[in-house]
DNA sequence: TGTACATCAGTGAACGCGCGTTCACTGATGTAC
DNA sequence: TGTACATCAGTGAACGCGCGTTCACTGATGTAC
């Protein structure tokens, strides 16, 4: 049954695929091999043809779910007219939106493994810190762009900024799924208390 | 073996303390019963004698860390002067330091459970939200308390504002802790960036 | 108040189950000649 | 290019282990008389 390379360095990225919704949306310690392998199309034994343990995987997963997220809104914003950051304003408001919220599997690592990267291995969260440093170049070249224009937070040095947003973001968009299914109202509440502060803060 | 009903609830409640403090450090999919009920003191038998199910003490467990973070937070401030919110400034700051990222087991419920209890059943994430509204309304009066003195973020409301300082310090909190044992410069900076934010917010 | 008995918190073995991991086996691919 | 063989991804049973939960049992407490 040997599969040519191709087919299974693609079957591998389909585990890992696999993995990073999984693990977005239930949590690493909610995943088990065998249902991660059924997911992924494959039965359980040959899960370490491809990895060394379960760890492995984790920091794989982990590493392509920020290159997804990154790649994703790195596109977003070179479709949009360069200079005016309203393709970023808009990202930002679509990060703190019911959509976002409902559907973890697919969003922003930096918020679904939060706390699980503070419980894992070393490796594991290298792997998140490198997507966090990612995230705040990103931000802070996002900002820069259209220094001058913003208003209230030009005091704060662009690093400063983007660590501000980052945080503040991940914190207003986790806390809105915490609440979600027993208070609807609080959640949807917290999320329009976040977008409105990015109005406020990119005002003229 | 029958005990007298004051030390039976006496028992009863060391389980519950202790289920607040290592759910808090490594999260309710973290820790067994049987580690659970060793570390209370007693053999894993027992737990049925006072809880129906695990997730009848993960509720209890959560109720019981808002009720005891509250309780110190309030006391703090009503044993500095009263009118002034230096203690308030004093406790959110301690609250964006090293010891209380490094001590999650005692810390701040809000942090220590917004994964898990997107995660957990209904009653669950239900104690979760009642204890999130009791921050804002502690955050709400002592905002109102120094009403006048501060001023940037004075157009919001100080629903608003309550929200946005519990999400954004959550957030800043649980960010530290994701990257603090690989990456200990950038954890810190989180922590400093937060507390000039509130510096800034609150300058007169 | 004193005795007789039901209550029930604690014990520790045991239940079935799913976990991460290992294994012998299969058979098409990739390689050596 | 054609044949012979080593490689290795996939299969599915099995490993030991810890999980949440149940159970029969113990014996001091709380209650009934």
């Amino acid at each position: 049954m040997k599969l040519t390379k191709k087919q299974a360095a693609s079957n591998r990225k389909a585990i890992v695929e696999a993995a990073a919704q999984m693990f977005r949306k239930r949590g690493v310690d909610g995943v088990g091999l065998n249902d991660l392998m059924k997911n992924a199309g494959f039965t359980r034994g040959g899960f370490y043809n491809h990895f060394e343990s379960k760890e492995a995987l984790v920091g794989e997963a982990f590493a392509l779910s920020f290159d997804e997220a990154l790649r994703t809104l790195a596109q977003t914003l070179s479709a949009a007219p360069p200079g005016e950051g309203e393709a970023f304003l808009a990202a930002l408001t679509g990060y703190l939106s019911a959509p976002h919220r409902d559907a973890a599997d697919g969003g922003c690592p930096t918020a679904a493994f939060v706390i699980d990267a503070a419980r894992q291995g070393e490796e594991v969260q290298r792997a998140y810190a490198a997507g966090i440093e990612r995230y705040l170049s990103l931000f802070e070249t996002q900002m820069g762009a259209k220094k001058g224009a913003s208003s209230k937070q030009d005091g704060a040095r662009p690093r400063a900024r983007a660590i501000e947003m980052l945080s503040g973001m991940m914190g207003a968009l986790v806390l809105s799924r915490a609440v979600a299914r027993v208070a609807p109202g609080l959640s949807e509440e917290i999320l329009a208390t976040g977008r409105s502060r990015l109005v406020r803060n990119n005002a003229p």
